[in-house]
DNA sequence: CGGACAAGCTGA
DNA sequence: CAGCTTGTCCGG
């Protein structure tokens, strides 16, 4: 436990001295050698400053500072906050030490220190930016007390299969469970906590703080992150949280959960574009603990580390929902979007969602200018705009900027949207109001109000229960022209079974589709989610994409620059540029990111996303 | 990042 | 050559 901090020790000596005075030149200079005080080395949090620096510690903070520590340094003239990441160093000689100026309160514990850098390393960002996610929003100037552990008895706790085949995996060093995904993974965190305070990571914070309140009525200590990161800090706490849970501020946790590792979520969009996953895979490695990454449908990396746990097969056929394949193929001609079946589940009572994948922001688009509709110039079929602004023929596939042929005007208005459209049409069908849902409809607070709902994907995200959910449309999904695209409506697929519940209790997904063989809808269909795995792996290597080898993608300004500087490396391909952007292969992510270290950054603007998940 | 300092440009 | 801009370097 660390020692408590001195309350009068944060702020110490004078004020802030104005720059300016040239009070050291004066000083007499030094009898005979340096000091032999506690000399620091601190990493400072500026973005553009990649290098360590030492100070001396004053004897008055001397308690409060430890590996981690938040301190405020002289630099170059100005305060700059930073983290202390090194103790009792031997200062590079010749230069005079500043002592630190202030401490700004409690940082994250020295495994983190280590683990910043590291990360660092494997997506190509900067230590400071990791230790921040590492680090309180709000300064913590002193810890509450240890939690002392209140667990039940082991014998208290209800065990189930899931719980067993939990502590399986948890003997198993690094596990993927694949958990069906009606499945309550409340048993893994039980078979988890039992073994000591433990770190637990989903994609969505609601789910996980839910979890969390049920652990600790269970009488299991938990801090739910953020808001409790000096609890957390403190020691004894099961801690629980979103993607940024990742770096809670825990020494020593007994073992590590990873909910839904598939979801992706879990990876930051922005640079550093690092996944929690695989920072919680890191943590437990070099701490030793067991990792368990829970999922529906593991992730294909998830899959090419860990040794795969799974439940009987009537067990995870049991947890999801009933999945019915309506084949588009000879569908009649006019019918469009509306199936038989799709017309009868409208019909039938019960809360519906229909989901219609539709990226594109219009259905049909016509000049702004002068009016003419956007026709593709190769089979005059509408195009629709996409959502990188280009204009798509859904026939043949054409692509080409957004310019009218009529009038060269570059600027295109909606003449319908896709899902307003299909709204009216379901209303007229279902003789009754229907709502619509996008990413950005705000959801009344009592719900949507009507029982049948049209939406985007974006739907499956703030709805959270449903009789049927009818995917319209699933080929979009299945034909995206992505290298996930698979695992991604796979993941879908999830979201639908989650709010529809398990057979037993009636979920039904209704998915009207031109692919009936498709691996993901088999092995929807089936509960089996090795069908995907495998046929995408098999695909992966024989493309040589993730994870058969690790890539990142260089785009932006100063792009160019970054890549002369870059040259070659063995082992390390360049390709492109294609669209303005490079990508960078190796075998694996030691190779990659060995190479990537090399080259400092150029002036102006760039991007370099380690393990992009679109190309 | 942002301050210090050096090298380069302008106008008398 | 003062006075200013632009560029490069470096910080403990």
């Amino acid at each position: 436990m660390p020692p408590a901090p001195r309350q009068s020790a944060f702020d110490f000596g004078a004020p802030d001295i104005p720059e300016s005075v040239p009070a050291v030149e004066e000083e007499a200079p030094e009898i005979a050698g340096p000091p032999a005080g506690r000399v620091v080395r601190v990493r400072p949090d500026v973005p553009a400053i990649d290098k360590l620096f030492d100070y001396e510690v004053p004897d008055r903070i001397d308690a409060d500072i430890r590996i981690g520590t938040a301190v405020r340094v002289a630099l170059h003239g100005r305060r700059v906050g930073g983290w202390i990441v090194a103790d009792d160093v031997e200062p590079p000689p010749g230069v005079r030490l500043q002592p630190l100026a202030k401490v700004s309160g409690w940082g994250p514990p020295a495994e983190l220190i280590d683990l910043a850098d590291w990360a660092a390393w494997r997506w190509a960002g900067r230590p400071a930016s990791f230790l921040r996610t590492a680090t309180a929003g709000t300064v913590v100037r002193a810890l509450p007390r240890v939690a002392s552990r209140t667990g039940p008895p082991p014998s208290a706790i209800a065990t189930d299969e899931v719980h067993s085949l939990a502590s399986d995996a948890l003997d198993a060093g690094l596990a993927t469970l694949r958990l069906p995904p009606a499945a309550d993974p409340y048993p893994v965190l039980v078979a988890a906590a039992q073994r000591g305070p433990i770190l637990v990571v989903g994609p969505v914070a609601s789910t996980v703080r839910r979890l969390g309140l049920r652990l600790r009525r269970a009488g299991f200590p938990v801090a739910l992150m953020p808001d409790d990161w000096a609890a957390a800090r403190s020691g004894g706490y099961t801690v629980m949280g979103s993607r940024a849970a990742a770096w809670a501020p825990v020494a020593a946790p007994a073992a590590i959960v990873v909910l839904d590792e598939h979801d992706e979520s879990l990876q930051q969009e922005q640079a550093p574009t690092w996944n929690a996953r695989d920072v919680l895979i890191e943590r437990a490695r070099r701490g030793g603990v067991p990792c368990v990454l829970v999922s529906p449908t593991p992730s294909l990396e998830a899959l090419a580390v860990s040794r795969l746990f799974v439940p009987s097969r009537s067990a995870e056929r049991a947890g999801w929902p009933r999945i019915e394949i309506i084949d588009r193929r000879d569908a009649p001609p006019g019918e469009g979007l509306y199936s038989v079946q799709l017309v009868d589940a409208l019909r039938s009572g019960g809360r519906v969602i229909c989901i219609l994948n539709r990226k594109g922001r219009s259905r049909l688009s016509s000049c702004a200018a002068c009016g003419e509709v956007a026709t593709c110039e190769r089979c005059t079929a509408a195009v629709v705009q996409a959502d990188d602004g280009t204009l798509v023929c859904l026939r043949c596939d054409a692509v080409r900027p957004t310019i009218c042929v009529n009038c060269g005007a570059t600027k295109m208005k909606n003449l319908r949207a896709g899902v307003s459209r299909v709204r009216e049409e379901l209303e007229a069908l279902a003789r009754e109001p229907v709502t619509e849902l996008t990413a950005d409809t705000v959801r009344a607070a009592g719900g949507t109000g009507t029982r049948i709902v049209i939406g985007t994907e974006a739907a499956l995200h703030q709805i959270d229960s449903a009789d049927v959910v009818v995917f319209l449309d699933f080929d979009q999904e299945l034909l995206a022209p992505r290298y996930r695209a698979s695992e991604e409506a796979m993941a879908i697929m999830v979201r639908a079974a989650r709010l529809v519940g398990d057979r037993a209790g009636g979920g039904r997904i209704l998915v009207q589709t031109r692919l009936p063989q498709h691996e993901v809808l088999q092995g929807a269909l089936l509960a089996e989610p090795t069908r995907v795995a495998t046929a995408e792996a098999g695909r992966r290597s024989a493309l040589g994409y993730p994870p058969t080898t690790a890539m990142a993608v260089v785009s932006g300004a100063s792009a160019p620059a970054w890549i002369a500087a870059f040259g070659k490396h063995d082992g390390v391909e360049v390709l492109g540029p294609s669209e303005d952007r490079w990508l960078i292969r190796a075998a694996d992510h030691e190779t990659l990111c060995d190479a990537l270290s090399t080259v400092s950054r150029p002036p102006g603007r760039m991007r370099l996303e380690v393990d992009p998940l679109r190309l």
